[in-house]
DNA sequence: TTGAAAGCGCTACCAT
DNA sequence: ATGGTAGCGCTTTCAA
């Protein structure tokens, strides 16, 4: 057979036949090496090749170096898509998240996507927009393409896909039926309250975020408990997550409570929110106001003040979440494993320093 | 044939066969239906079906509808796989981005997906790092899966891609020899350093983003030669665009040159950073000194001041990308295409205002 | 230790 | 207008 050698990156492949029209290169006409490329290269049939492939089954030691020698010379890449179709399987993850916009969710796709990466898969991820269609939509697709596994940040009753076959580990979310990995926000929502109230805070506004949101009402709750232990006056505002709502929501703080001398925000786009209004307003922070956000996002560190706040291990939660379905994917049986991460208090410039 | 009705989102599925494990699903077992067996539930041949689901081919309308009703009743999604092995192509774009922790690409990648997500494609993301290896890695992982196109942020020669039979388009970078879609930055550049210099600054400090990067250095030497033309002081610093790295620059900035009154930083971030260090530092802004950013970052509009800086559509050059990559892969050839975007000033609160 | 061949799900050609 | 069938690239029995 006649080779075209062409290099690609420096690597180098060969191919059957390439068209190059004058203006560009055709779509269609590729001819990468297959395996009846190596096998007829090295003189032995396609299972042999298969079997050096796959190191199964016996083959002779010098009719494996023979195979391996056409395969580098022929630089031959399995073709995924047909091994995919014959397992039903193939090296592909499925990750759907709400918005990849959201500064929350990009450490954790790379954290899902630095674990699979090591283990040879590759992910898919997709932006349900918390929209039960769209996230239907790909986990559709995802199927079509008979990816392994799914994580799923999905905020929707899923108990249905007990009828799905395809591991799937929910982030950040919980369900009874399914494995998940999620950060301990009754320990956050805690943290903050007491932080707030041992550097002095005594009249205090806790935010709570929407009410769709498990994790943001449990650390709502968490927060709400610990400040009705104590002695201190506080009051409780709804918002939502988008920075322009919660624009809104402070400028409405600050007319409604405007002797309030610490915020325990619902996230950290609320909180720089805040901060940004009580700035405007002149206040005093953190000597006359306190803030203290949730996630730890990237913009707290950037912010000035940079921004108190409860971390959230996002970029190890996606890992862990990864790790997980790995787990799921071998096993073949759903762990029901719930993993939950520890949230730590990062000290920086919106609270009082400690003991004051 | 026997078939078990699963439930998955309200959706109805068929399944011949399924294992359910006490503790969960097991993994390998799937049968969701084939094209076989809508061919017998409606009476007739595979053939058949391909044409309706095709649209292609001579088909009686009562055929039609007795193959569509079979469809609709066990839920029949053609396996992607198989169509994929088949065609060569694949309903998959594959997208390499530096970092999606950067939060300059989110916004692009939204903008590539919404676009593909209408019109039936799915993508695979990949985070390069700027690393040529992890680059050359996922080009070679997408193409064993069959993408159709690939849009890529590489700022690396890629001249030698031109072997690649698959359309590339290129994202916030040129090359010759593909199309590409970027956002103006000389225009960017110069606006910068016109609105500062309008705006009343007399001794700018002017900030030069990493050397390998095309696109900064476009905007650098625009806004120099501005600011060359003009009879203002100014001096060069070189920056990364890290964060920290930015950090310790602006320190090293405010102690060099104290006297600076306008500072164009090489992107948001470095500007947040110079922000942050001028507010630590007790800076009047805008009065005492002026900072303009550059790409419009959603912290940008965050931060206290909000930051003042050039727009680059992000969002859009995501969907024209997008956009002129589905060109391309129609045409089955490459248009080498520029689109190139405009870019506008976000007067915002670092920056005096006009006539100021 | 190796090869021939069936088949994964689908499409497209060629008959009918 | 419809069906039979080869074949996309690969893996895996089953024979040899």
């Amino acid at each position: 057979m006649e080779l075209i050698k062409i290099t690609v990156y420096g690597l180098n492949f060969f191919a059957r036949y390439i068209i190059l029209s004058v203006t560009g290169y055709t779509g269609k006409v590729r001819h990468l090496a297959t395996i009846r490329d190596v096998a007829s290269e090295a003189g032995v049939s396609v299972a042999t090749v298969s079997r050096v492939l796959n190191g199964k089954g016996y083959v002779n030691e010098n009719t494996r170096k023979a195979v391996e020698a056409a395969i580098r010379k022929l630089a031959y890449k399995p073709n995924e898509v047909a091994r995919s179709l014959y397992h039903h399987q193939s090296k592909l993850i499925g990750l759907v998240i709400p918005d990849i916009t959201n500064p929350f969710f990009p450490e954790i796709a790379r954290g899902v996507e630095d674990f699979f990466q090591e283990e040879g898969y590759h992910v898919m991820i997709g932006n349900s927009d918390e929209s039960r269609e769209k996230e239907v939509n790909y986990i559709e697709a995802f199927s079509q393409h008979n990816v392994m596994g799914i994580i799923s940040t999905s905020s929707d009753d899923i108990s249905q896909w007990a009828g799905l076959d395809i591991p799937v580990v929910l982030l950040d979310r919980i369900q009874d039926d399914f494995p998940s990995v999620c950060a301990d926000q009754e320990a956050g929502g805690k943290l903050a309250a007491q932080i707030l109230l041992e550097r002095g805070s005594r009249n205090i506004t806790l935010m709570r975020g929407p009410h769709h949101l498990r994790t943001a009402q449990e650390r709502f709750l968490a927060a709400l408990t610990e400040l009705g232990r104590s002695s201190a006056r506080f009051q409780v505002l709804n918002t939502a997550f988008s920075y322009h709502h919660a624009l809104e929501t402070a400028k409405q703080l600050f007319d409604c409570y405007p002797d309030t001398d610490g915020i325990i925000a619902a996230n950290d786009m609320v909180a720089a929110a805040v901060l940004r209004e009580a700035l405007a307003r002149g206040k005093k922070i953190p000597d006359g106001l306190q803030i203290i956000g949730f996630d730890d996002i990237p913009i707290s560190q950037l912010v000035y003040p940079a921004l108190s706040t409860i971390h959230q291990p996002a970029y190890e939660m996606g890992m862990e979440a990864a790790k997980l379905l790995l787990e799921c994917m071998h096993q073949q049986t759903n762990l029901k494993k719930k993993i939950k991460l520890s949230i730590a208090f990062k000290d920086r410039e919106t609270t009082r320093k400690e003991g004051g």
